[in-house]
RNA sequence: GCGGGCUUAGCUCAGUUGGUUAGAGCGUCGGGUUGUGGUCCCGAAGGUCGUGGGUUCGAGACCCAUAGCUCGCCCCA
């Protein structure tokens, strides 16, 4: 029986035109992070058990975490997120920490589930965290990071909307409008994180399932289904838009689209599973009808840091995941082709691979990435060989070049081939090279 | 955890109501003489038809089981 090939389900083997990709995208998100002032961290795939079990979310941890035991009978965890041990190591130096704290981490993260479209079981996230800001100006610099990444990769507006709300917003309707009870408020809260996905007679039914008879008449199973068709905070009713969530929210629109951000909206069915989040929530939603999904989703989380025993910490942060991100860019035709990093492939005539070496070594020493070909292959096989390779410039060198110091490159694009020196062709390729890569 | 679809060459797929040695395109490899790719021409390799049972004189086609892939559901980082 032969081994298999194929990678652990829902896992991914990157090959290097995938690899490429990955870097590519990996790249912006970088760029566009550090442009905001935010500094990489990082952290190890293990962590204790224990750190997802106080505040993620029952099912996460008991059914989709890959667990084991160590050999000192320790139980460990492979990260399903990144947002406990960001809170953890944050609270690790908290006195000694600048805030506001900006941090970014790309890790990959491991869930136990059946893989289906945008969700497998291993992925990447950036995640961008800003701790020590308990204003609203944190949300608004959180999403235009968010939004400057999308436009980074030539995104423009009509292609996704930034959905806004609040838990805040949400308690308030929930206990100070309908007067639900603890548990009410935790099926309503399912229902509507689902609603788009529900038949409208169904979603009414479920709703109205979850009021007592005494509410009902009360009307309050109606009053929600007409909230949840609102589709500005103007809209709300003179008691909710007068909160103070509600006002925040209004606020925070107002500054996203003075930051250019026209595509944010409120959209009160923005639930967000997570238990952790303590105020605004938000998605970014592919608008793209064949891959109409939420691609991207943070808010605020206040509580997480002091729950390792240190002061309590404001926090806004997002997570964007590259399974998601890649749909995007696939379903809008913003992903390039992307070409290996081998500036030249060197095609050797003759037996001169001495003398070539000298040049090639000072090519490299110049900045240019130059991969020779040892075969010994006739020279149309070797220019096959790095148009398969996918390599922009085939450079030859033979007893004439060695001569005359003067070397032909070929643009395998163009077909165009010139002759120049060495150091001319270094300058080429790399000026090529720029081209593309900024 | 639940449901649907799919599985034939490296890839994308044909394969009639069950009938001899299993097909195409692309790709791969070789050739078309001297130091130049993509086009064109010629040739070759490559498949226990996902796996295991069953029905049948006969199964790639039918039945059962199982695995993998995939799309949904649940849930959502």
């Amino acid at each position: 029986m032969a081994l298999s090939t194929q990678p652990y389900k829902g896992a991914r083997d990157f090959y290097p035109e995938d690899k490429r990709l990955q870097k590519y995208m990996f790249n912006i998100m970088r760029r566009v992070s550090e442009r905001f002032g935010y500094e990489e961290y990082d952290a190890p795939v293990l962590e204790p058990l224990e750190l997802y079990l106080a505040k993620t979310g029952e099912e996460i941890v008991n059914e989709q975490t890959y667990t084991f035991e160590d050999r000192g009978g320790r139980k460990v965890a492979i990260r399903p997120e990144m947002t406990p041990t960001v809170s953890r190591m944050v609270a690790g130096k908290r006195q000694e920490l600048a805030y506001p704290l900006r941090w970014y981490s790309i890790p990959n993260l491991w869930r136990y589930e059946r893989p289906q479209r945008g969700r497998l079981r291993e992925h990447w996230q950036l995640n961008v965290d800003i701790f020590g800001v308990d204003n609203l100006l944190a949300e608004a610099e959180i999403i235009q990071v968010a939004d400057g990444i999308l436009k980074q990769f030539g995104a423009t507006h009509d292609m996704y909307t930034v959905r806004v709300n609040s838990r805040k917003l949400m308690d308030f309707i929930f206990k100070e409008y309908l007067h639900l009870d603890g548990v009410q408020i935790h099926m309503v809260s399912k229902l509507i994180d689902r609603m788009h996905k529900t038949a409208r007679e169904t979603f009414v039914a479920e709703v109205d399932a979850v009021f007592s008879p005494t509410q009902r008449d009360a009307g309050a199973s109606n009053k929600l289904i007409g909230l949840l068709k609102t589709k500005t905070i103007e809209h709300l009713p003179e008691v909710i838009r007068q909160s103070s969530p509600a006002l925040e929210l209004k606020e925070l629109l107002h500054v996203l689209h003075e930051a250019r951000i026209p595509n944010a909206k409120f959209d009160i069915s923005i639930m967000r599973g997570f238990d952790y989040y303590t105020g605004v929530v938000f998605e970014i939603f592919d608008e793209n009808p064949d891959n109409n999904r939420s691609m991207l989703g943070g808010g605020r989380y206040d509580g997480l840091v002091g729950l390792f025993g240190v002061q309590p910490l404001p926090t806004v942060g997002f997570g964007f995941g590259d399974v998601t991100l890649q749909n995007f860019l696939t379903g809008h035709n913003l992903m390039p082709a992307i070409r290996p990093e081998t500036d030249v492939y060197v095609a050797l005539i003759g037996n001169v691979y001495t003398e070539a070496q000298k040049i090639i070594d000072d090519m490299r020493e110049m900045g240019a990435n130059v991969a020779v070909d040892v075969t010994g292959a006739k020279p149309d096989k070797q220019i096959k060989t790095a148009v398969k390779k996918g390599i922009h410039y085939v450079m030859f060198i033979g007893e004439k070049e060695l001569k005359e110091e003067q070397y032909e490159i070929k643009n395998l694009i163009t077909g165009a081939s010139e002759r120049h020196s060495a150091a001319r062709i270094v300058s080429i390729v790399k000026d090529y090279r720029g081209d593309i890569r900024e």
